[in-house]
DNA sequence: AATAGATATGACAACGTTATCATTTTCTTG
DNA sequence: CAAGAAAATGATAACGTTGTCATATCTATT
């Protein structure tokens, strides 16, 4: 049989105590004395009471939801992020919404804001590209939603955002081929508009001046993140009079891309051709050769993203304590495997 | 500023209608006349009106809320079957959870329950390996808690599924290599316990016994469904003094290994050896040589689970329309690429 | 001992929806 | 055209929690 589940009540009546007192036990409020504080919670746990989240969040409280609204589903990077969200959130007693939204449509604003309103969300997280998008981001601020974005193009005061720094790891990377000898390192580029798509293809120009280079446009090709968008740009690199030795591909999956190119055209890889990829997603690591790569430590990212949400969910409630700083920017570092190497000698 | 959302309340002031009658309108109720309905309408239209879900979830009924309950987080077939649940919840106005539970704990049906009653989910999804706990499934069925569970191991009555013939699919990829002049398979078999282990190797013994052949104990290894978990494996089926001309791999990520220990021996691929996975995830065409798989439609299996679980949900308010048939099996197809080609002679 | 403040507790309304039941209006049908 | 059935509508009580406010008890200060 199916037995209904305890409510407050029942724990008040068991604790013999009021429903309001069980209240404050749950919220740890202050005046409740120490001996109704033990006989209320020695009830809940005899009555394996658990809140009904419902009733909760209808009082206009909190809903302990949090969602992760994003525009791109299945990336693998997607994947990563929610389980770090997970982590974080799980150990807190929050619960994470997937939320795929319509990047491009005219309301994304009003949807997302509906979307809170109706779910009653504590807080959002929010991956690229929505994470750029102006009439989101003032949406969250004037209903002041709590967020927090994961890897912005921009920050902004009135957002919290979680981030490294792509620009010096893009750089770090290609000073990684420069110290091998490599001279003419070709470039795909991300999406236009995409959050790191500028940051990446900065880095890369500036290790190139660091080393008295300047960017060679026959050897940028324009990308668009995907495995499949990569294929074309890598096939017109390695079929220039003049190639490349080395190719800097603006993800893991347009490297995944470029390595599958060089196998059909029947380079030996990396001696014919060192290719380096960034994110450091999964995938980085099963393809041949396992691929040299930024890190950008996802699941961290996410995790941090959690937690500064949910801090910032507690400061609201308890404006005593110290306010969460809204900023963080993570350490990256690159992965050397072995798709790297000097370039040989014609 | 920040407007209030309108409530029920004000769409019956605009419409000049009760409160009950705004409801009947919203849940398609009978007993409002047409005109009634028409102005109704025309206010929730015009307030923009959506409806609180912790106020209809509170009062027992439905909450819109669905969770994927996994044991595996970032496996890349979360990912994808998570997609195919959004496609369809969106769609229907419903809202997808993820929870990650703790399958070997001893009381993940305890926490599944909680989970459902705290959150009032309307109905929940599973996939392997908690498919397959006993405990949960008794639960669900005595709670009465809709259900769809995707690619489970063995059907049972009270427990809907979906599904695609995993035996048979083996069989036809084995078929495949077979029928390329294989004689000596290898095969590496996926986690003990887990739900298409017995399946993937049931149709290749099914296949081969079709030619004729017996399995061989030595070319049979167990691995454990994740990339790292073939190398190993991989690297004793290469090393044998007859080693098999193909491989077989119980899923992709597997296949990746081989094709990784394959590539680091020096091997021409798929000359000297032909590698299959089991999946068809995305990884699968972004290796090298791109992998010869059956492709399971995840995505489709997905969306057809969040199809079904919303049909039961909508049969047990109106119990009056047809009953969804409870279990469904997706066709599924040999997806040739290129790691696969007829063996060299020796 | 009187009083103010802090501590401890509970009664009751409220959140926004749906269910129950009563009431009014409209439609059938003999 | 009466009268019963069906259709249409609304008043009010729930659902399980938290906020407001009132009250009771304790502690510290005069």
């Amino acid at each position: 049989m199916v037995e209904r589940k305890p409510t407050i009540i029942d724990v008040a009546r068991v604790a013999g105590a009021s429903i309001k007192t069980v209240s404050r036990v749950m919220n740890n409020e202050r005046y409740v004395s120490a001996e109704t504080r033990e006989r209320v919670m020695k009830a809940m746990a005899e009555l394996k009471f658990q809140p009904n989240r419902s009733a909760q969040s209808l009082k206009g409280d909190r809903s302990y939801l949090i969602a992760h609204i994003y525009g791109d589903p299945g990336g693998p990077y997607t994947g990563e992020i929610q389980i770090g969200l997970l982590r974080h959130c799980r150990a807190e007693g929050y619960h994470l919404l997937i939320e795929e939204i319509d990047y491009s449509a005219a309301d994304v604003a009003e949807r997302v804001h509906n979307l809170v309103h109706q779910l009653s969300l504590d807080g959002v997280v929010l991956t690229a590209p929505v994470t750029d998008n102006d009439d989101v981001l003032q949406m969250l601020a004037e209903a002041d939603i709590p967020h927090v974005r994961i890897t912005p193009s921009v920050e902004r005061a009135d957002s919290a955002s979680v981030r490294i720094d792509e620009r010096a790891a893009a750089a770090d990377i290609t000073l990684h081929l420069l110290a091998f000898g490599h001279r003419r390192i070709g470039f795909i580029k991300g999406l236009p508009n995409h959050a790191g798509t500028d940051l990446r293809y900065g880095g890369y120009c500036d290790a190139l001046r660091e080393y008295g280079l300047e960017p060679d446009e026959e050897v940028v090709e324009q990308g668009g993140f995907t495995y499949r968008s990569s294929l074309a740009p890598a096939r017109r690199l390695l079929t220039l009079k003049n190639p490349p030795t080395a190719i800097f591909a603006s993800n893991d999956e347009m490297a995944a891309g470029v390595l599958s190119v060089a196998h059909d055209r029947g380079l030996s890889l990396p001696t014919d051709l060192s290719v380096v990829g960034f994110d450091d997603i999964q995938l980085s690591e099963m393809v041949w050769p396992p691929l040299t790569t930024v890190r950008q430590p996802i699941q961290d990212m996410a995790d941090a993203a959690a937690e500064l949400l949910i801090a910032m969910l507690a400061h609201r409630r308890q404006p005593d304590g110290p306010k969460p700083i809204p900023h963080r920017v993570l350490p990256h570092n690159v992965v050397i495997r072995r798709s790297t190497a000097p370039p040989s000698r014609r």
